[in-house]
DNA sequence: CTTAGATGTTATATTTTGTTATTTTTATCA
DNA sequence: TGATAAAAATAACAAAATATAACATCTAAG
């Protein structure tokens, strides 16, 4: 990363957004310039490029939100699930049933983490189990928990019954499963 | 280290950054002999050579973190992994699998160090061992150790299993997000 | 005088930048 | 929708800026 680039980070770290136009002219440098300069950004996961204009990534360490996106509820981090669209929005959800909801509306994802609800640790949420139809109601409905051990989320079903899966079946339940409170209707 | 090459640490001290040019009009020596000591200074640690410029290296002492910045748990020093990024921004994560993913994001790092699992000092993340693949979960998942001792490592390979592998191929691990059922299925 | 180390000069390689042409995305309107 | 125009992104190439290598020159110490 060069100085230039090092300054629209900086830049972008105060405003919004910049135009590709308005970083050229700032810089005294052609549009074609501010174009690389920001593929390697976004490369490196700083920025995120859309069509005349950059945004920042949002910075993970700061201003981390207690109150679930989707449903509203204050967010236990034992079963939190944290998201970060392609957009560069990050969504802090309460559970893993808001959180593949979220999911599913902003698609394409930069960034899944489920947290493990035995353990309390972070899981990159395509490799956690879920499990699914259980008779057990924890934060939301239709109640979905995420286990980074699948033997442990087999004990678990033991128990409360229900069907361990991965990410991408979860989705699916969610997907089938019509769900009350909904916040956005923008999907694709 | 010359007086000469002294003096633009000094100089460096105070701007951003200086010019090659800049440097050699100040000196009155040739972009040649600018170029070698910056060569030097570069190789001993104090600058960052970047094409027509060179800037400072951060000093270590400011504001540490004690947030990972890539999924925000609080940072157990025994686990720690420290990056400086080529720009000289410092990032501190919570442990190798975040470390790893960070190294990931900010590519050409200035100075990458982990912390050894069992005795907690600070290695070189280049030179160190790390254990993946493993039936135990540590801070993040998947989980990731790091060992100074090759040979430790494999000790304790032998109680909770996986792979003992070098920086580069824990690296290639971090990045393959393979959509497995199970995670802990022993695998070699 | 000889030699080692530092510096300068020149030629060549590499990196960065700008320009143009082409493709892709977005907006507009029927 | 679907066609069209405008805006923006990208690719390919040329030009400029910078870096590097090789060698020449200078200086000081022995």
């Amino acid at each position: 990363m060069n100085y230039r680039q090092k300054l629209i980070l900086e830049k972008l770290a105060a405003r919004d957004y910049m135009t590709i136009e308005a970083l050229a002219q700032e810089f005294g440098v052609s549009k074609m310039t501010i174009h690389r300069d920001l593929a390697a950004l976004q490369q490196a996961g700083f920025v995120l490029k859309q069509y005349g204009k950059v945004t920042a990534m949002p910075k993970r360490n700061s201003s981390w939100a207690d109150q679930c996106q989707m449903c509203g509820q204050k967010i236990k981090e034992q079963n939190a699930f944290t998201l970060v669209s392609a957009e560069g929005n990050l969504y802090r959800l309460c559970c893993p049933h808001c959180g593949l909801m979220a999911y599913r509306q902003h698609g394409d994802s930069w960034q899944t983490l489920a947290t493990d609800f035995l353990h309390g640790h972070v899981i990159t949420a395509f490799q956690a189990h879920y499990l699914i139809d259980l008779e057990l109601t924890i934060c939301c409905s239709p109640t979905v928990l995420a286990f980074d051990s699948r033997a442990e989320a087999l004990k678990f079903q033991k128990g409360f019954g229900g069907r361990v899966v991965d990410f991408y079946q979860a989705v699916e339940f969610i997907n089938q499963n019509p769900i009350r409170s909904q916040i956005h209707g923008g999907s694709q």
